[in-house]
DNA sequence: TCAACAATTGAAAGGTTGTTCAAATGTTCA
DNA sequence: TGAACATTTGAACAACCTTTCAATTGTTGA
């Protein structure tokens, strides 16, 4: 649906050097994901891009913990820790439930398991 | 091999209020992933985590692109977009081969495609 | 009701990141 | 060799992120 300017669409005005290969950009540009996938792609592993919410996460793999068990685990301040459980709160891929002055987190998601396999294949293939 | 003052382990020692489990403290302490899996799982997320750089491997999905096809495309700058694939080539999820004067670029990595695939079931079950 | 304590929150400081701009590199071809 | 052009690079600036610190909220039990 782009109007056309010789070779370019208006898709690629902002490009400073001549398109090499108009086809495949063509072709290809149908194929991409949507912006609103990109942006939750990008938003996604921003929250995983972090050491503390990794450890968190591999934490939570494997019991319910409340924030001071985790803060002890990670060494790290219920502050700090509490911070980083906001944001993992907000990305829903931790939940929360209160017992008394406790509260305990527990995964709010199934896959980010296989997510985290699949970077660690990743990651030992290239050593 | 963690020594122990009252209830608490010397990893523990910075934690700001008194453990409560210290059993599941434990027990998830030794299941761990090691610092050097938690630091390399951070660094893919955080490449992964940009708009920009998650465009350019969606791209790269369907065909290989040299930079100024990715530019147009993304309707960026030849420049930022050059910046940015060095990052995904330092993460070796990218590999460039040089034609004369033309530098094309493809995907380096076969866990990429299975990893974005159950971000987006993550994403799309939010909804 | 009030003291104690687990957890949350807001603001501030320091570090990191992404883009832009200008300059440099590498390659081709006349 | 030198002009043209695709790409890379470095520096700089603004925006964003993570932790710390201090204050606040919510809950229990005396």
């Amino acid at each position: 649906m782009s109007t056309r300017i010789g070779n370019f669409t208006e898709e690629m005005d902002r490009c400073d050097c001549n398109v090499l290969h108009t086809e495949i950009v063509e072709r290809v540009g149908k194929l991409m994901p949507t912006n609103s996938q990109v942006e939750g792609l990008e938003e996604l592993f921003k929250v995983l891009g972090n050491s503390t919410r990794v450890k968190i996460l591999s934490a939570l793999f494997h019991s319910e913990m409340c924030v001071c068990d985790i803060s002890a685990l990670l060494n790290m301040t219920v502050s700090s820790v509490s911070h980083q459980l906001k944001v993992l709160r907000q990305a829903r891929l931790v939940k929360s439930r209160r017992d008394g002055k406790v509260v305990f987190y527990s995964l709010d998601d199934s896959h980010i398991n296989g997510i985290f396999e699949q970077a660690l294949s990743h990651i030992s293939e290239m050593k």
